[in-house]
DNA sequence: CCCATTTCAAGAGCAGTGCTCTCGAAAATG
DNA sequence: CATTTTCGAGAGCACTGCTCTTGAAATGGG
């Protein structure tokens, strides 16, 4: 029952679930998570579709494997982007990292949805999949810590009310900054996958026009609420 | 072929048609859009399916119906909740109104994932539910336009770029608000609803904790951004 | 090296789904 | 009253997720 390599037939384990799993992204990003169906992968592999329950005991899990590939394909692409200008400013690093979800979003719209869009599966992420969602929240993390390391942010003052929750999130990845920042970093947060979702989902279709312009002057505009920019 | 009242044949059938949408609507806030039955509708009601498809010519037919009565099931509690403050400024309005959009998001999720997460059926919405959908909109459109024709409202200047994209939008709606106002308002809604979709889907699960608080937070500094509060 | 154990693909089968078609009864219309 | 339209019921098709059994491989210990 050991999960090590055992050779040869371990190997070809790891390729037959890749090849379930890429032919799974496809229909994903062809047609959309409901309409993904198990017998149709098995079918486009030559398999037959008891034996795909040999590699994944449900179409849940299937999903699940799915929707950890899509967290860590976006954060892949954010921090790609994101590594290109690391040696910029804090506002130039935040506006590239906000557009690159943005791209990503709108190029994959399906795995959008999938992991920003209604939880398909069951009702709550299992733990799995909370390290692969953290990567970007975490890279916004960085750039606005390192702003504030390299000369101070200034952010509307935080309500007493939420000090001690701004300092409970703050004590796990970034001491060192004010709690009225933490709290407007994670409000900031929610709010960037507001307006990417909002684009994706197509609730801007006669509301707005020139979505790259409106989307730039909403990141810095978000920019400025974590204190990035001039003073608030 | 008069689609007018025939007498009790269309009493009937306005009934009927009622008593399918309410099985469904059950069957949505129970077990989530995904798993909703036209079988397990029509036999619940005590008909055949096929029978069914006689009100609705499909799924994604009866589900477009869903969609459009919880656009409407949340337009009219945010409404309500606003008409008791209607009286009040505009930071109050303001408050009550997005307090009213998370309190009927956590209420309703399974709705609120139809509307706001993925669109399940097609992939545009049809006209109809546009109508629908713009009621929350043109309710925070009213409290900043009376916000700003009370007293003037302060906001960061807008790019040139947008100036043109600002004053086509204002132009349906709220002619007399400035292309910055306006802007900012288009970006607050969105933002409005990424706060409440990451706490209605878990997003904030082992993030925050204290969330009443965090929201209302989260929206006073929306307030701020479209010029309700103080200057800025 | 050989034999017992595990791993896996294949097939049949079950319960459920959306949807179409036909048929006969009932209601509405001229 | 006769005719047209409307509607429910049933059978049936193609599809889905999933389970169980069967037989052939590959694996590993004695």
């Amino acid at each position: 029952m050991s999960s090590a390599t055992s050779g040869a037939r371990a190997r070809a384990r790891v390729e037959v679930t890749a090849a379930i799993k890429d032919e799974a992204r496809r229909q994903l990003a062809a047609d959309g998570a409901a309409k993904l169906s198990l017998r149709a992968v098995a079918r486009e592999l030559g398999m037959v579709s008891s034996a795909l329950y040999r590699y994944f005991p449900s179409r849940d899990d299937l999903l699940t494997a799915l929707i950890i590939d899509a967290y860590d394909s976006l954060g892949a692409a954010v921090e790609e982007a994101h590594a290109e200008v690391a040696a910029a400013g804090p506002v130039r690093r935040w506006t590239v990292a906000c557009e690159a979800v943005r791209s990503w979003g709108l190029d994959h719209p399906h795995e959008y949805a999938l992991i920003y869009g209604s939880p398909v599966p069951g009702y709550s992420a299992p733990v799995t999949t909370i390290q692969a969602a953290a990567r970007v929240g975490l890279l916004l993390v960085g750039i606005v810590r390192d702003a504030h390391r390299g000369r101070g942010v200034a952010v509307r003052p935080l309500p007493d009310t939420l000090r001690a929750e701004a300092e409970r999130i703050g004590g796990d990845l970034a001491p060192d900054l004010p709690p009225a920042v933490t709290m407007a970093l994670v409000a900031a947060w929610a709010q960037l996958f507001g307006l990417v979702g909002f684009e994706v989902f197509g609730q801007f279709n006669r509301v707005v026009e020139d979505r790259s312009a409106f989307f730039s002057y909403a990141i810095t505009q978000l920019a400025h609420s974590v204190g990035l920019l001039g003073q608030e």
